[in-house]
DNA sequence: GGAAACCCTGAAGCCGCTACAGTGTCAACC
DNA sequence: GGTTGACACTGTAGCGGCTTCAGGGTTTCC
């Protein structure tokens, strides 16, 4: 099987397999007299395989760890549970961040009229929030913390001055 | 007002305000007899702003172009609003696929009863996977599409062959 | 024999930082 | 006046997971 063929079976880029190749994740397949790569099924599985991770957000380097456990099948699985478990926490994490983004940016797109005549409320709202007064965008400052601490910082800068 | 003294009042990491600079987003700062920046109350508010943007997840691109009209605020506004909207789409379509992902991950890590004695359940999942069989990550094959049509066109390739 | 479609390698680019190497400057203390 | 420590500067490289590009070789079809 050509490179091309792989990619078409598994619909992986050609420019990827050759990466996973460098990164350790695929074995060198056979060459052929030309220098073409030649795969077998095996190759095939493999890829899937790492496909499947990555279409559950693994990074390469848990990728890598659980295929030692696939390449010795019989040994002890050891700690696949806990890079799943790892992964979930990520993926909870950001999940958590982005449903407060949803809000935040809904909030905020509710500012414009669509009109768009006279101030821009949009920005108008994005920039009194640099100046640390009170923010559709942020309205209880009790929790996030990250964004409200910079801007309280910030107005703090400007008032704490005499 | 010194680098550190910025980075102090906003929260942000020195090296990232010269980046920042160097990107274009920060307006070059007045230097001292030594070469030392000396930052403006100007400064911090707009370090401010990008920073509150990028609590919104823009990209800097995007923030450039807000830039452009926070500096000359009187003009038309355009595609403030625009630029919010994409942004929006952007973190609801992450959200919808890590939605899906935690629950992909859930039914993965329900296969591990914590024993490890034996094949272990959640590689033979994954690896299965792999093979194209029916798979608990992926119960349903009619939607989410990418990994599953991966999975069938890797299946297809298999059972193909005579 | 010439064009199209495939293959190869190696390096650079993307994003938004972060870190490091190597050097200069300044204030405080002995 | 010398030393220490904290700050400043520039420029470059690294992260992840690819993607793209430059510059070449091979195969296949008309």
């Amino acid at each position: 099987m050509q490179i091309k063929e792989l990619a078409r079976a598994t619909g992986v880029e050609v420019e990827t397999i050759r990466y996973y190749e460098k990164q350790g994740l695929m074995p060198e397949p056979a060459r052929r007299g030309n220098g073409y790569r030649d795969y077998e099924a095996s190759h095939l599985e493999r890829l899937s395989f790492i496909r499947h991770c990555r279409a559950l957000e693994m990074p390469l380097a848990d990728i890598r760890r659980l295929l030692v456990f696939v390449d010795k099948s019989d040994a002890h699985c050891g700690d696949v549970d806990l890079l799943v478990d790892d992964q979930l926490a990520r993926v909870r994490a950001r999940l958590t961040s982005m449903r407060a983004l949803e809000k935040q940016l809904l909030q905020l797109r509710a500012l414009c009229s669509g009109i768009h005549e006279g101030p821009c409320a949009i920005l108008e709202e994005l920039v009194s929030a640099a100046h640390g007064e009170a923010c559709a965008c942020h309205p209880i400052s009790n929790h996030g913390g990250q964004v409200d601490a910079l801007l309280l910082r910030a107005h703090n800068y400007f008032t704490a001055r005499p």
